[in-house]
DNA sequence: ATCTCCCTAAACAATA
DNA sequence: TTATTGTTTAGGGAGA
């Protein structure tokens, strides 16, 4: 089946040359969702899958298709609820079971849900307490709203698991060790993609084959779709002010030091960089004014598109209506972030430091360079010179921020209280 | 015809 | 050793 739309993106987008564009452009096009969720459907092969097979390639989701994006509702957390199959409009009445999501897929438990592979990773990971699932996880949620898969072959994990390395719009968060009940790590959606995402789904309407959607679906979608960014920005601000908080010194230690998440993280530190150091050091690029998504503009894969949606996502931030809410976030949001995600925890974040690569996209590269440079260089000195640097970086990261959220106030105090703080911190 | 997007398969490495 | 997880590459179908 052909395209689906969805927010895959490939990564050849992040090789250097390709990075056009690629991601966002998906995700917009998540929302034009039907994508046939080919994403789902192996191949062919299997066990009754040649009927599985046979109805994927006759596009019945297609049909169906039109009624997902009704499913798509809002959770209680203001997340969309997937039930694929139920009718916006009310047609189809999906039989909500248990779960609302029950069975959407028993009218298409035969054929794909009209979901690319990142909706459906994208809906697993939301629906999920803290926002973070292993793939297995994953796997269970998909097996579960979309019973196609039992019967399809197990090439679609294969499938889940490319989109998950792939696609930017998600993050490998390492489980930290204390919980670690399986293997793998803990996959988040970026939360700068997430306002991409509802941008997409706020477009959706327009998609040809979802032409149904109801004014109630899509107003809710966008109100939580506000909702969540301001959250996640706000997060984001607060990840940044309270990297200040963090010792300069560690993080080049840190830097000194190969991450434990190679290369995928790498890879989509560019963008993810939200919970990192140095994605705060990124926030200057948050300067242009970008302050709306451009569905153009985002690209997964882009790093300049990157760019623009944190800053799109920072712009956010602005919502803070006082200086003090700032502060007040800086201490909060240490806890943990988000809604959810366990995984921006310490170690994590930590570790999402390497990329100082301001446009990131390139990943990986250009870090290690910098990093040999680094030890090559005497101890103290070139760590203190370099301390010194990020501390530039990271005043000036903050200045960009604040000048987002609107607030030019107090940057020095500020500065220098996190400062304070992180050394106090430090001296214990 | 070409480009782009998405999916699928497969190989391979790392890890539990 | 095996199974799972994660990364990467290659190729094909379909839409623009």
């Amino acid at each position: 089946m052909g395209p689906v739309i969805g927010m895959t993106p490939d990564k050849r987008a992040e090789t250097p040359g390709a990075e056009k564009v690629a991601g966002l452009s998906q995700i917009y096009k998540m929302g034009s969702l039907p994508e046939g969720g080919d994403a789902a459907r192996p191949k062919a092969t299997l066990v009754g899958s040649d009927s599985a097979d046979d109805e994927l390639t006759n596009l019945n989701w297609l049909h169906e298709s039109s009624n997902l994006l009704t499913n798509f509702r809002l959770g209680s957390e203001g997340l969309p609820m997937v039930s694929p199959l139920y009718d916006i409009e009310g047609d189809d009445i999906p039989a909500f079971g248990p779960s609302c999501y029950q069975n959407p897929e028993k009218k298409s438990a035969t054929s794909k849900p009209p979901y690319s592979f990142s909706l459906l990773i994208y809906m697993a990971i939301e629906h999920s307490p803290n926002k973070c699932l292993p793939v297995k996880e994953i796997y269970s949620w998909i097996l579960d709203r979309f019973p196609y898969f039992a019967t399809a072959p197990t090439g679609w994990k294969n499938s889940v698991r490319h989109n998950l390395s792939l696609n930017k719009c998600f993050q490998k968060v390492e489980r930290s060790h204390g919980k670690v009940n399986g293997k793998g790590s803990l996959w988040c959606v970026d939360p700068e993609y997430k306002p991409n995402l509802m941008q997409a789904l706020k477009k959706q309407p327009s998609s040809p084959q979802s032409g149904s959607l109801s004014p109630h679906y899509l107003s809710s979608v966008l109100k939580q779709s506000q909702v969540q960014t301001l959250k996640e920005s706000d997060i984001d601000a607060a990840t940044a002010m309270i990297l200040l908080n963090t010792s300069i010194e560690q993080e080049i230690l840190e830097c000194e030091k190969p991450l434990p998440l190679k290369p995928s993280l790498q890879k989509k530190r560019g963008y993810s960089s939200a919970f990192s150091a140095p994605g705060a050091v990124r926030l200057q690029e948050s300067h242009s004014p970008v302050a709306s998504i451009d569905p153009k503009a985002d690209h997964n894969y882009s790093a300049s598109s990157m760019a623009a949606q944190r800053c799109a996502s920072r712009a956010s931030v602005s919502s803070l209506s006082s200086v003090d809410e700032v502060y007040e976030f800086i201490p909060n949001s240490s806890h943990g972030g988000s809604d959810g995600s366990e995984g921006f925890h310490s170690e994590e974040d930590t570790d999402a430091d390497e990329e100082d690569d301001p446009l990131g996209d390139s990943g990986y590269a250009p870090q290690a360079h910098e990093d040999s440079a680094l030890k090559g260089q005497s101890g103290k000195k070139r760590r203190k010179q370099s301390c010194q640097e990020i501390d530039e970086e990271l005043k000036e990261a903050a200045g960009s921020l604040l000048h987002l959220a609107g607030i030019r106030t107090c940057l020095g105090s500020l500065i220098s209280t996190a400062k304070a703080q992180s050394q106090k911190h430090r001296k214990k």
